[in-house]
DNA sequence: CTGAAAGCGCTTACAG
DNA sequence: CTGAAAGCGCTTACAG
C-alpha cells in the first residue's frame, strides 16, 4: 500500500468521477437485494467504482442524492424507485446520462410491463372463479402502484365485473401486520374472496395477519403479490405471485448505462413481461375447508 | 438546479471527501437490509454523503474496495464482515478511521457476542433434552463463523457433552436449498435431534430441504438460527433464533466513526448481549408427531 | 520521445 | 472587511 493517487484530483482534471452512482428507494426493500448485484455484474469488469445510497422513499432525499450525484461529477446514474423521475433530465444537460427502472415514462429505462403483471394476477383469480377480488397497495406515489391498480382495474372491467372502490385499501408498506387493511377488508358487507397485494412483503404481513385471525390461506382468501422475493418461496403457505426478474433489471439498466457513457445516447426503451408463478397461496373461489391441502398431500 | 460546486475540486483542497464509506459483504444478505438504514440514521443528519458497497465476500474486491476508499480520501468507514479486517488499520495511519461490526479484534468495532450468542442456543437445545446436535455453517473463514463454532463447541463441553466433528457440516450460504448438508446430516449412524444453523438463511434452507423430504418441523428435528432477520417471523415454522440488533449495529458503529472523525480517538470496543428468541421451529426432543402441534394449538 | 508548464475549480491565508 | 493570489494533486497539450 504505497502511493495511492487522489481521485478528486484526477476528477477535477477529467470532470468526471469513475464512478457509477446508484440510487434505490429504500435499503429495507429486500426488491433491492437481487437488483444491486445484477448492477454489480456489469461494473465489476469496467474500472468504475459502484456509489450506492437511498432516499428512503423521501421526494427531499432524492433531490439532495441527485444533488450529490451532481457535486460528484459521476460518470453516469442508475435510479430504481424515482419519485423525482424527470429531474433527471436536467442532469443530461450536463451530459451525465441516467437510466431508469420501472419507469417507463423516462427517455432511457429497463422496467417490468406493471399493467401486464397485475392483469396476469387478476386473469388468474377471476380463472379460479373469485369474483370479489380485493387490491392492496402501499399508497400510490409511484408508476409502478398506479400501473398495477390500472392493470387489476383493466382485467375486471375486460371480463364485464365491477369495480369497487371499497376493495382497493392502502397497507403499511413495511414487512409486519397489516391490522388496518385486514381489518377493513372484514368489515366489507361483501367480503372479496381473493387479495391482490401491490408486492410481496404487502402479501407476507396480510396472510400473517389473516392467519392471527383465524383465517387460513388459501382455503378462506386466495392471495397473490408482487416481485417474486426469495422470501416468496419460504413463507407460508409458499406465495404465488408476479416474478419480476430483478437481477436482469439490474444488469440490463447498467448495461444500457455504459452504451450511453460511451456515447450511444439513442432513446431507449427495455420492457420485460413479467410471469406468473403458481405457488400454494391461491385455491380456486369456494372449495370446502381443508380440501385443498388434501388435494396437494394426497 | 443552477451553479452546483464540484465536489471533486473541495475535495482537493479539503485532503478529505464529506463521504462515509460503508463496506458490506454482500448485498444479497439480508443481514445488510436493516444495518444500512442504522448508518443512515446517523448520517442523514451530518453534510456526509454515503458510499455502500460490497465486496462479494471476497478477499480480493475487499482490498480494491479498500483502496478505492483511501483514493476517494473518505472522512471514515464502516466494515461489515472483513475478511481483511487489520488491513484497515493502514488507513489509520492516513487519518482515515475505520469502524469494523462484528470484528472485536480491531481496536474501534461494535459487536454481538458471537460466542455467547451461539452458546445461548446450544444452552437451550440442551435444556429442551437434545444431545446430538448439529451445526451447519457457510465456511469458517469469518471471526463470527469461528466464535459461533466456538460458543456450539464451549456449551456441549460445559454441560460434559462429547463434541462429534461429524455432526459439523458446511452449507451453501445462500437461501435456497441444503441438500449436502441435509443428505449428510440423514447419513450419519446416529441422527442429530436439532439443527444449530450460522443464520438464518441457513435455518430457513435446511428446515425446507428436510420438509421436502418429508421430515416435519420441530417434530422430527429442532432447528435455530442466527442474526432474526424480518424473514424469521414469517417462514414456516416460525423460527426459533438468536436475535442481532442489526439496526443497533449499523447506529451504534457510525456513531463511533462520527466521534472519531471529530477526533475522539479513544479505543473503544462495544459489544451487544445477543438475545434468545423463541418461535415455533424447536421442541422438546422426543415428542410424538403432532405433539407440539397439539399442544400450541389448544 | 521527454519534461516542464498550464489548468481543472475550489478554499484559505494573506496583502491591501 | 474585501479581493486577488497561491495551491491542493493530478492530466494533457505543448515546447524543446
Amino acid at each position: 500500500m504505497g502511493y495511492v493517487p487522489s481521485e478528486a484530483a484526477r476528477s477535477l482534471v477529467n470532470k468526471r468521477s469513475a464512478t457509477i452512482g446508484v440510487a434505490i428507494a429504500d435499503f429495507r426493500d429486500p426488491f433491492y437485494t437481487n437488483f444491486i448485484p445484477g448492477v454489480e455484474e456489469v461494473t465489476i469488469s469496467s474500472y468504475h467504482d459502484l456509489f450506492v445510497a437511498s432516499f428512503a422513499k423521501d421526494h427531499q432525499r432524492e433531490r439532495k442524492l441527485f444533488e450529490a450525484f451532481f457535486e460528484k461529477r459521476v460518470a453516469g446514474i442508475i435510479v430504481a424507485g424515482s419519485l423525482v423521475k424527470d429531474a433527471y433530465l436536467s442532469l443530461e444537460n450536463h451530459s451525465i446520462p441516467a437510466v431508469l427502472v420501472n419507469c417507463p415514462s423516462y427517455p432511457y429505462s429497463v422496467s417490468v410491463d406493471q399493467f401486464w403483471g397485475a392483469q396476469k394476477a387478476i386473469n388468474y383469480l377471476i380463472s379460479l372463479g373469485h369474483r370479489q377480488i380485493a387490491y392492496v397497495h402501499q399508497g400510490l406515489h409511484s408508476d409502478t402502484a398506479i400501473d398495477r391498480l390500472k392493470g387489476y382495474r383493466a382485467a375486471l372491467h375486460d371480463h364485464g365485473f365491477p369495480i369497487e372502490e371499497n376493495l382497493i385499501l392502502q397497507g403499511e408498506g413495511v414487512m409486519g401486520s397489516e391490522e388496518k387493511a385486514v381489518s377493513q377488508l372484514l368489515t366489507l358487507s361483501e367480503r372479496p374472496t381473493a387479495i391482490f397485494c401491490f408486492n410481496d412483503m404487502t402479501a407476507i404481513g396480510i396472510m400473517n395477519t389473516l392467519q392471527q385471525r383465524g383465517f387460513s390461506i388459501p382455503q378462506d382468501f386466495s392471495v397473490v403479490g408482487f416481485d417474486d422475493l426469495d422470501i416468496a418461496a419460504y413463507c407460508h403457505p409458499r406465495l404465488t405471485t408476479i416474478q419480476q426478474p430483478v437481477y436482469q433489471l439490474g444488469y440490463r439498466a447498467t448495461k444500457m448505462l455504459f452504451q450511453r457513457i460511451q456515447g450511444n445516447n439513442d432513446l431507449q426503451l427495455e420492457v420485460i413481461e413479467p410471469e406468473l408463478i403458481v405457488r400454494d397461496s391461491t385455491a380456486p373461489v369456494g372449495v370446502p375447508v381443508g380440501g385443498v391441502l388434501n388435494l396437494s398431500k394426497g
